[in-house]
DNA sequence: CGAGCGCGTGTGACCGTACACATCTCTTCC
DNA sequence: GGAAGAGATGTGTACGGTCACACGCGCTCG
């Protein structure tokens, strides 16, 4: 007690414990701390035991910007973003969190809040400076394949969510068959005048869904229309569908996602139509809600659990060394609900 | 070119280049690298734009590792969340994240995959040792409560959507207060059998929610019964609703959530219930597709993304000292729409 | 019985940056 | 005209780890 009392009062208490306080309370040297920590093999059980307990005393934590700054690796992984709110970007960054940390690596994610070449570019530098080892894309925006390649950024790369254009680096869901499904499904029922309500046109999954619509619709010789370009918003849905259905020449919707297939069917509802009687309604990603709609909707899905797995796979793959793991894209499945009938 | 062949082949090129590389090619001192990086001052306009150029012609980033290393300011927030594929976590995430980048900070994001307690330990522990400067706890489970507590975290941190417990570390939007509005609503709409299928036992938030039901209804002396038990899923909310609609001794029910709400409407319809003709239903956090749903939904709005802000703003105040800044709980909102009506 | 080897452990250097301080030049003022 | 001060720049050191190498020890083997 006296011992503490002595001294006017501690001089600066605040530094976090280091390898040498804890060798120094172990009675060993730093580097043996050291080995400890990376589990290296030549460790008597007595000293490594020694070790833990001083750590534990201590409550000492390594400090990981020392060590990613003496091995230039960061176990870190950057994930570039945008629109993560929605479910699919949301989806796959959990399983890629999870994916990472059972590989023992992090991710450090950064959202890009416009699709201006600028906030990109500034998005990736950020990465870049945190030395992250590997890089997945989730914006889905068209020019951040130029930025990346601007850039030069120096680590293995995924993105994800594209349209297959040919690069190495994409691991993607097949849109474009997803789409084609979802479009044939409608033709097989009979309908020959289809609406697509799309997502915004600089989204990459957008405009491969769209591609999609547009050729299966060409192979099987009908009319094709313009598609509306939306916003993948239920609102947009709704007020989009109020519109169209001033004049109903159509009898079916391939709309570009859930949501705004669920904003169409509402506006359909309010205008007194039938759901699948009037109007058959096809939407895209099947979201866990759209089970549940009224009526439950005929739907494309898109396994973004698996993808985020993939996207980690390929990367420590890459990393490890082991080149050429498959590229194969994911297939999405249709899944037949009640918002689809014969055309009458 | 002869110059490139006659050495035998690039030693090591891969290193990145650093300040001193950046110093000699401007021919001026590393510190004065240095001092344009953390713009200080004094730096001749000249100087200025030489090591400017340099920095451009070399494609120089600082390193992050480093600059942390020595100034012990990762400039990072850290989030520990859990379940980060809803709705509301989403959001607020993003809202976090989009306020923290605009203070010039980064975010460090870790789910935790389970609630025990060592998984919760495990990811402080990984944010800790990334040397975060604040913390943010969107991981509504009781337990983390007891994690941050006993771990000594020695940052400031908030956490999210709790229910005011009286720390003066929680920002919370009044999920009571919240549930007694939407429970009130349909006391005043003259139902007086009111069910509440509630969220998962350890959800602070559900737990919460189920508490405002409960006073409400005793202040209204009206008959309580057991809340359901749900995992917030709209599949819950489904079968749930068919096991209830068994017995129809209840004409209102108030969801945990929207989700939830979802799956028990499609319940009544399936068992060929009006909702809200037969049966009022009201649900939580009002998501974008609630205002679309059939029918549209009752629901009480929660201010995620005013939410993730004020977190933020709350951190960065307690990291400059200002302290004592609003802990005033956010308001939630009771939407009214068109699932719920009078008792007949 | 000494060379060789593996095990367990310690020593010095270095990663890239920021801070404290030193140095030099040029102006200003009495 | 010399001291004082401000402005611009350079030098040493520390941050907390890891890596390469060195060292002492006990064992095996020719």
């Amino acid at each position: 007690m006296t011992t503490e009392t002595d001294r006017p009062a501690e001089p600066e208490r605040v530094r976090a414990p280091n390898i040498r306080d804890v060798a120094r309370v172990a009675g060993v040297s730093y580097q043996t701390v050291s080995r400890v920590l990376n589990d290296s093999p030549s460790i008597r059980p007595e000293t490594l035991q020694r070790v833990r307990d001083a750590i534990a005393e201590l409550g000492y934590r390594p400090n990981q910007a020392a060590r990613a700054l003496v091995t230039s690796r960061s176990r870190t992984i950057g994930v570039l973003g945008a629109q993560t709110v929605h479910y699919g970007p949301a989806t796959s960054i959990h399983a890629i969190e999870t994916a990472a940390r059972e590989a023992g690596y992090r991710l450090s994610i950064t959202n890009i809040s416009s699709s201006d070449y600028t906030s990109i570019k500034s998005g990736l530098d950020y990465l870049m400076s945190q030395s992250v080892e590997a890089l997945i894309v989730i914006a889905p925006q068209v020019r951040v394949f130029e930025a990346i390649n601007d850039l030069q950024v120096g680590v293995p790369y995924v993105t994800l969510e594209a349209t297959g254009l040919g690069t190495s680096h994409s691991l993607w869901v097949d849109q474009i068959t997803g789409a084609r499904r979802a479009t044939r499904h409608l033709i097989e029922l009979g309908h020959t005048e289809i609406m697509h309500i799309s997502g915004p046109q600089d989204w990459i999954e957008a405009e491969a869904r769209m591609q999609g619509f547009l050729r299966e619709l060409s192979d099987a010789d009908l009319r094709t229309r313009a598609p509306i370009l939306g916003d993948w918003t239920a609102s947009f849905g709704y007020y989009a569908g109020l519109e169209l259905l001033r004049f109903r020449d159509f009898s079916a919707v391939f709309a570009g996602n859930d949501q705004m297939a669920l904003g169409l069917m509402h506006a359909c509802r309010e205008l007194g139509l039938d759901v699948p009687g009037d109007i058959s309604v096809v939407g895209f990603d099947d979201i866990p809600e759209a089970a549940h709609f009224s009526p439950p909707l005929t739907t494309v899905r898109q396994n973004f659990a698996e993808i985020g797995r993939r996207a980690i796979e390929l990367l420590l793959g890459e990393l490890r060394g082991d080149t050429g793991l498959s590229h194969d894209p994911v297939q999405p499945e249709l899944v037949i609900r009640e918002s689809t009938a014969p055309h009458a």
